[in-house]
Formats: structure tokens, C-alpha cells, sequence
DNA sequence: TGAAGGTGTAACCTATTAGGTTACTATTGC
DNA sequence: GCAATAGTAACCTAATAGGTTACACCTTCA
């Protein structure tokens, strides 16, 4: 399956938001996960999951991310909805009556 | 507040991705809700609410739809995404510390 | 006029999930 | 040894997706 729509698509699975969270951001700024659960208002554990990828990217932590960092909250959420979108892709397709 | 990546965001409110069920997908195929609810293997009442606004685009419905349609899941994870954006950038921010 | 199909909505229930707390273990640096 | 960090497991709660059933209110058509 090679198409042109595939050209926009990442070919290979994009790395889920927390690990982005965790190389981009944590290390930028030098923080630990401990040190940046206390500033988001998260749990530590929460944000641990999150940054190895465990739990996905809620709106709630995307907002606070953003808000703590600078960044549009968009980035957050576009990296989550790629990231979804790469596993509705690679998992089987629902049985649906097709329309039309 | 105005500036170069506002031009790449929407200045109003995006429909909500049910809208854009109803109006290009509904009235295009000509079919009635409870026909699509049907098809897409999901109930009628929750197709009625999802079409009107009331509830977000799930995974499983955006595969539902993908599938059904023949449309890229991504065109429905997205709109979702769009549109949690703007809520998210108009509702108030978070009490987070700042990293940095 | 009455039956049939479509729509919106409300009440109620269930399964899933985000997220918290606490606690235990392991690691690293002073 | 001690302090801080990290990963993880058990347990709990609140929110939410989504289902079923039922009711009222259209249209349309025989």
C-alpha cells in the first residue's frame, strides 16, 4: 500500500506524546519527573505513565503542559490525535454496512 | 492578540466534527440517522447526540465512520482535535507552575 | 384518519478510564 | 548511611462512552 495521501503520513509508528514530553521538555529544561509533576499540580505516578508512555495525553495535562511550558496547547494534542491516529490505522477495522 | 501562527489557527469556533457528519456525510449519502446508526453498528441515540454536537468523536466511532465512508480515520481524529484545540485556547489556563 | 418511520431527549445502567493516594523496591550521589 | 529520584503495584473515586428503553412530536402516505 503505497499512496499519495501516504507522503503526509508518518510511514513509521510517531512517538507517543510522553516520550516527547520527556526528551523534549524534560530534558531541555533539566527537570526531574518529580520536580515537573509538583509544577503541572499532577500526580508523580501520573506523570511518570505519561512520560513512558503509558497513558495517553489528556486534555487536562495537555492544557497544563502548554501553560507551564509556553507551547500551543495544540502541540499536544496534534502529537496525541497522530499518535491515535497511527493505532486506528494498524488495528483491525470495525465491522460496519458500508454507506452509499 | 495577533500573530503569524494565528493565521494557521481558525479565529472561530470549528464545527464540531458531528455537524460535519451531518451535513457533508448524512445529507451527501442522502441516509437518516437511524440508517447510519444502523450501518455503523452504533446506537441510535448515540449517533443522534454525536450528529447534533452533544458528544465528542470517539476512536471507535472515527474507525466506524473511516470505514464506512472509505474517508482516512485521521480526517476524524482531527477534526476532534481541531475542535478540542479551540475549547482548550478558550477556556481558562490551569494553575501550573512554569518550567524554566 | 391512522400507521410507519424518523427525530430529539430523558432516565437508568454498565464498562472503561483518568487520575489520585499509599507503599514498596531499586538506583544514584553526597 | 541518607536523601532524592524513578518505576510500579494495589486500591479507590469521578467522569465518561455507550447501551437500552420509553416517551412525545413530527412527516408522509395509503
Amino acid at each position: 500500500m503505497t499512496n499519495v495521501s501516504n507522503v503526509l503520513k508518518p510511514r513509521f509508528k510517531p512517538s507517543h506524546p510522553g516520550l516527547v514530553f520527556k526528551r523534549q521538555v524534560l530534558e531541555g529544561y533539566e527537570l526531574s519527573i518529580t520536580e515537573a509533576a509538583r509544577r503541572l499540580g499532577v500526580s508523580r505516578k501520573h506523570l511518570t505513565n505519561f512520560s513512558n508512555g503509558h497513558v495517553p495525553c489528556s486534555l487536562d495535562l495537555a492544557q497544563r503542559i502548554a501553560a507551564a511550558t509556553g507551547s500551543g496547547v495544540a502541540v499536544w494534542i496534534n502529537l496525541q490525535a497522530n499518535y491515535d491516529t497511527w493505532l486506528a490505522e494498524h488495528s483491525d477495522t470495525p465491522d460496519v454496512v458500508a454507506f452509499g
